[in-house]
DNA sequence: TAATATAACTGGTCAGACCATAATACCAAT
DNA sequence: ATTGGTATTATGGTCTGACCAGTTATATTA
């Protein structure tokens, strides 16, 4: 099962094992991986560099550690993978627009790949969703089911990759823009707006209209980000 | 009801730490760390549990470790960034496809925004990539230029994060679609239909003429994918 | 002065001990 | 038979101190 260590860095080498593990599927998620003293034999290394591979793939969300439980294969995309890279890109010099747009590039697409395979059920949850937008009460409501929204068209893009993805953008513009979400929603008189474009996105998915829905996509995105840019200017300029 | 009491690992918090005074700024590129063993003593933990959390740290990139130097803030993001993605995609049972309309998306859009802002400098060596890739004389030349135009193009639109997911997109493809970019250019009745594509690009980017570079290099990647797909059924159909 | 050897750091690895938590088996009381 | 406690055991979490392996600074020497 495991293959005893080598040279160079050992907690390298753990580490792609472990990955290699999980790329030939010999192990998958929820996977309880042989305890660190185990570990310790089959590899013939110190605990110390097990526990070290351990916590790179903590980091990355590839290993739950759970103590006196034991140490697994996790794959929750959502967990803590992502706060740690918004630091990285500021160390970067990201710029803030890159974000956006990548995000309008990722949902654009993401409207029009629903559009094109969406299921009936799909249809109906769409416009489940779309009816919490709209008698949503309170601001946080309203965030919460548009966020919703969002994530449900990226999932019906049926692209894993545009899923994870989107989450990923989704936090890096947490940590960018002060309050993003709250930001738009606050502005009253944009309210009947954005519900509308919303609307115009679900309408053109259900039905199956992906060049109309990536155009209404790309209309909500531009009115989002122009938006964002105004307010943050307010804040910057005074 | 009843919330967990709070149980924070120390290693965690270390690494909380160090994230925070990279956000305050108190950290920054490329700067040295206190040793390991001042660590030690400043934050009166042991050195097992700072190296852990170094360890993740390092796993995103957002600190270097180099023996007998020091541990330092910073490096490039384009090794850590995405790349973790690779195993969580293959973890979450992703599909080769997926990455293939990912790229697709990706590229599109690089090319349009690229047609958008790019200078005359860039005209010139975009004009130059083209004509390296005319000139290429054998496959692996050919296979070189063709990957330096494609990362050019993505370059020029002026997006780090779109020119840094290309690069980890082709990574997995690596790990997806064996010998993926040799797999096109063997076909040499396909030679003068690619090389058309890739003017068809480059005059549109060229030319400013965002609409018409995005339909250019759509048309390019359903050429590549839809000869992929044909590739790779034929291996594993025998 | 320049080359070289030495010392003093730094991260990398290891061994073993002990603590904290969770699962399990077992026993006792009802 | 169910419940509740208790000891056992296996697990991850932490600490200590030692030594190895590179790098850098310093002292030594030709």
């Amino acid at each position: 099962m495991f293959v005893p260590v080598k040279n160079k860095k050992v907690y390298q080498h753990v580490i792609e094992q472990i990955q290699n593990m999980v790329m030939t599927g010999a192990l998958e998620k929820g996977d309880k991986l042989p305890s660190e003293r185990e570990l310790v034999e089959q590899l013939g290394v110190s605990r110390a560099s097990i526990r070290e591979a351990i916590r790179a793939l903590e980091m990355i969300g590839l290993v739950e550690s759970r103590q006196g439980e034991g140490n697994f294969i996790g794959g929750d995309i959502n967990s803590s993978f992502f706060e740690p890279l918004s630091v990285m890109f500021m160390l970067n010099g990201g710029k803030s627009e890159d974000v956006l747009e990548l995000r309008r590039v990722i949902e654009v697409e993401a409207a029009a790949l629903a559009a094109g395979k969406i299921t009936e059920a799909e249809k109906a949850e769409l416009a489940a969703l779309l009816n919490d937008l709209i008698e949503a009460g309170d601001e946080q409501e309203s965030a919460k089911a548009d966020m919703a929204l969002h994530y449900a068209i990226a999932r019906m893009s049926g692209n894993y990759l545009i899923l994870i993805l989107l989450n990923t953008i989704s936090s890096l513009m947490e940590s960018f823009i002060r309050d993003a979400r709250g930001m738009i929603l606050r502005e009253e008189r944009k309210r009947d707006v954005l519900l509308q474009e919303h609307k115009k996105i679900c309408d053109s998915i259900i039905q199956e209209n992906p060049e109309a829905s990536a155009q209404a996509m790309r209309a909500h995105l531009k009115t989002i980000n122009e938006t964002m840019k105004e307010l943050q200017n307010q804040q910057t300029g005074q």
